[in-house]
Parts: structure tokens; sequence; C-alpha cells
DNA sequence: TCGTTTATTATAATTATTATAAATTAATAG
DNA sequence: CTATTAATTTATAATAATTATAATAAACGA
């Protein structure tokens, strides 16, 4: 597969911010931004272990961090333990499945009319907001309702 | 202080569950639901430390679970490491500031046009949805604008 | 290619949370 | 009121995600 616009574009962000490309910070950056998933830094640790079997999860971590810090990646915390990342920084919301817990995108205009009433109401200068929705996808909603009750 | 309607509608709840009332238990709940704040289980568990001095953290946490699961807590996961609890479950939204962590109620109708057009888009059955709003509250906002740059 | 600076690795430390098992206590039937 | 029993608390250990540290290795401009 050829790197994609998407991929090319992140790596020309970070090399004007003179991030030096290693082979390992270039697969995780790659992996993020071609898995349609929203993997944890462990998945992407075990995803890359063939590739790498010496990479340190520290390695991870640290590229997961910088990537958020130059705008690259969004950190997803959800209930659950560990953190999600998710490199498609264009305005979307998820929508997370509460039987197996996929996450899956979806598109609505962005709420700026939330942000402007909280900003009024509570003072607050505000920069951002997040949402999700929570259900049950598809399969889970068959697996229940051909479940044995 | 009198035990607010509030609290004694939860603590009626629990004895229709058949919950065993404890005065850890009790402590733990009055604590959530009188203060304004939304505070982590370490929190709770200093902020009782006077009054119950060998009360464990895993009774804390254990309550915590219980009352989640009671629907009398909501619980809230940020990027940050600790999970916070709200003992507000009427419908509201918080607005998080980004320097001091302060998290601050406002009020907006329910996001349902959003719950229904992502399970349009995805096929989900939707029963829930988050929302939050980051920014900086008033005095981050002034600390700010008077700092030496 | 060299030298400096940054990244990676291996490992240990930290922190939040959960599990376990023994001791305690609340609810309640007698 | 007391004894019973099942739930709860406590103390502690275990787990799991993430971060810190120090030594080694690699990137890349000169």
């Amino acid at each position: 597969m050829a790197e994609s616009k998407h991929l090319i574009a992140a790596l020309d962000k970070l090399k004007k911010n003179g991030v030096r490309m290693t082979p390992q910070r270039h697969a995780i950056l790659a992996y993020l931004i071609n898995t349609m998933g929203h993997p944890t830094a462990d998945e992407i640790y075990q995803a890359l272990s063939d590739q790498f079997p010496n990479m340190s999860v520290a390695t991870v971590y640290n590229n997961l961090r910088m990537f958020k810090e130059a705008g690259l990646v969004q950190e997803l915390t959800y209930g659950d333990a560990s953190s999600r990342f998710d490199a498609n920084v264009e305005k979307h919301y998820h929508i997370i499945c509460r039987q197996c817990g996929k996450i899956v995108d979806f598109h609505y205009p962005p709420l700026y009319e939330v942000e402007e009433a909280a900003s009024k109401e509570t003072g607050f200068k505000v920069d951002s907001h997040r949402m999700e929705v929570y259900g049950y996808c598809k399969s889970c909603q068959e697996a229940q309702s051909t479940a044995v009750n």
C-alpha cells in the first residue's frame, strides 16, 4: 500500500516541527492512520511486534504523547481501563457499543451552539467539546435477540 | 445539616433494593450528594478519613460501584488518571477547565436529535450519550491574563 | 563521516483499581 | 433481646496501565 495522503501530511507536519523520524515512529503513525479502529497503546504494541520484536511499550506511549501534542491524534478515554487513540482529527463523533466495545464514527454538524450556551452559563472561555453516543451495535442486537432468556 | 431530600430518596432506593446500610456507606453517599464537586474515589476516602480512620479504600470503591449499579451515581472518566463520581443523575452536562480541572454543571436540552442521527447512520440501538465542553474557567482566565509572558 | 541531540530499550516505579480472605456487623427470625 | 447468617468491611496482595530512569543506539545537519 502506498503512503496515504493523510500519512504524508502527518509526516510533513512532524518534520516541520523538527521531529526525527524513526522506523518505530513511522510504523506507529502509519498503523494509527491506516486502521479503521481506535486501538489502545497495547494493541498498537502487539500489532507491530512482528515488525519490531524489540520495541518497548514505552516507545509506543512516548510517540502517542508526541502525536497528541502535535495535534495528529486524539486520545479517547472511556470508562474502561485504557485509552484509545484516533488519528482522524477531522470533526466527527463516536458511537460505542456497550456490549462489545466497538467504536464507530458518525457525522453530525459540530455542536457549537452548545459550546456557546455553556460559555454563557458558566463564564468559561470554551475551546472544544466532546460527545459520544452509547448503544448496541447491529451484531450485538442480533446476539441479544437470539439469546435464550 | 438535615438529610436532604435527595439523600433520603437515595437511601430509600437502596433499602428497596435490599441493600444493608452501614455507617461508611451512608457517609460516602451523603458526601457525594452534598458536595458540589465531582470527587475521585481517593478524595472521598480522604474526606472521610477523620470520621472513619480505619476505612479501607476498597470500601469506597465497592460502594461507588454499588451506587453506580443502583443508578444513584454516575462515573465520569476524562483523560486524567482517575474516575470522578457525580450523584446528580438529573440530566445535565459538564464543562471542564483545562487548567485547573474544575468541573462545573451546565444545562442544555438533551441532545436526542444527535442520538437519532447516530442511530440512523450506524444502525446502533442507542440508549444514551455523553457530552462535555472544555475550556478555561474564570479564575484561570484571569491568572493567564495577569501572567508575565 | 562525525558529533550532538534525540529516540529507543530495558527495567523499575507509580498509581488506580480489583481480588481475596479473614474479621466484623447489620438485618431479622425466633 | 439474642443468635444466626449473609453481606460488608478491612487489610493486604495482585493486576494493569502508564510514566520515569538510565544506558544504549540512531537520526541528521555540518
